[in-house]
DNA sequence: CGTTTGATTGACACCTTTCAAGAGACGTGG
DNA sequence: CCACGTCTCTTGAAAGGTGTCAATCAAACG
């Protein structure tokens, strides 16, 4: 039935107004007003759990979704069937928006772990976007910042070889546990290592031998999906990347 | 001296009202008098020549462009200095949203031959874009567009050999040149190999080999920079697409 | 506790890169 | 108009990084 999967659950705050993650998602840089009026259009489902889908490819185009808790990854098909990983997306990250206009998602959506969410009807959404520019401009910000993260993992995939991929990724994770509060050298992966070789364009065993390498070089120590940087200097080198260069990449997040 | 540089050109069209290409480009979905609003904030500028560049990675954000006449490349800058071209733009295509609110251009405009572009200072698109909901709509359909072929891109450098990305380069080509009123199989690229490649991810040799053995194969067909699609069926095989699963990408435009 | 799934490690193969050289196209200036 | 240099494109041979295949190991799960 319909109402009970929309029903509000224990625990969870059900307004953007005293969630924790406001200031990182959507809402922010709403006013008090505004966040009560994007607040009322958001719907809060019962949890998603690991291997379920949110979305899939190819169907209607309804709803845009912020992650509450949990970690999603998103992918496109390929007409063969193989699947890209297009990204992982952590609390108080907005996924779906890149259907916007097409009809039908472009992408499944598919959860790590248990995952909750809020939704946000396209149709609201437009209605609301077109009232207040503060969100207007914040949907727009989100949708720049997915073109430059997925620009940079073109050159990822195009000029990086598996160290430097490798590098990336651990560091760009640990940025966005950082940014939510986490520990930057210490946190677990909620995806699996063939998921991280699908995002990377590698094969699993070669994302296993980097870590291996890694870890003899002590760079990192890894249990299983925990992870710890011990020399995040040397990573960044790595990565080819200095701290300051891509801070730019997440300004819609700070 | 300012006022010479924003001067109408000889010959070209100075309004949007009046450009064949408003069925392509931003005021797509504007009314008569919305576009006459858009046109009044657009700015048209002296060509700028092949190798020139429109904006550079780093300075200031302030204008999104649509391209009038020409092809531009865009391309982003890794530390290392090495660059990923990230797309090429034709007639009508925006560029420069990408920077959208990240303060500024997170990749450099240059032109493959001479070019003449619109330029729409951000600060006006801003008011106008909170004035217009068809606009807003607009601009993020465009956003979305440039995610699902960034996204795209990742599935080719991820997944796809060197025959299979030529093959879907050609193919993405010729469709764009179709929209255009041009013809589908018989065309000039207006980027070298080494574009090509540094886009594909491959080897300038690469590309060189692949083209010989299409011809081989008559598949294709060329002449320097000229491009004839003798088999594009098979070119689609390659490619790892029909031609219904790929449309989608282009939504925005059609 | 057996079964299944995920992660690691090794050996070998292969596609693409790299290096090197030559051919062709283009623009310039004599 | 042709000679010349420069740049682009093409072609060949060899090297190398990563993928593939196969086996082992570890962990999760019923």
């Amino acid at each position: 039935m319909k109402t009970s999967v929309n029903a509000p659950l224990r625990g969870a705050q059900p307004h953007c107004q005293t969630c924790s993650l406001n200031a990182l998602c959507l809402p922010l840089s709403l006013t008090e007003s505004d966040m009560e009026r994007l607040d009322d259009i958001i719907r809060r489902g019962r949890p998603i759990q690991k291997g379920q889908l949110l979305f899939q490819q190819g169907t209607e185009f309804q709803s845009v979704f912020a992650v509450r808790t949990g970690a999603l990854k998103t992918y496109t098909l390929a007409s063969n069937g193989e699947e890209q990983i297009t990204g992982f997306h952590l609390a108080s990250e907005l996924i779906g928006l890149s259907g916007y206009n097409a009809g039908t998602y472009p992408l499944t959506a598919k959860a790590l772990e248990t995952t909750t969410v809020c939704e946000i009807p396209l149709q609201q959404l437009e209605q609301l976007a077109d009232e207040l520019p503060d969100l207007r401009r914040q949907l727009m910000t989100t949708m720049g910042t997915e073109i430059r993260h997925d620009q940079n993992m073109m050159l990822l995939l195009s000029k990086k070889n598996a160290e430097e991929r490798v590098a990336s990724f651990l560091l760009d994770i640990s940025q966005r546990y950082q940014r939510r509060g986490f520990s930057a050298t210490h946190f677990r992966l909620p995806m699996s290592r063939v998921d991280i070789s699908n995002y990377l364009g590698l094969a699993v065993e070669t994302i296993s031998r980097v870590f291996t390498r890694f870890q003899k070089n002590e760079l990192i120590e890894t249990q299983g999906k925990e992870i710890i940087l011990k020399d995040s200097d040397t990573l960044y080198d790595l990565a080819g990347l200095t701290r300051a260069n891509d801070e730019c990449l997440h300004q819609a997040e700070s």
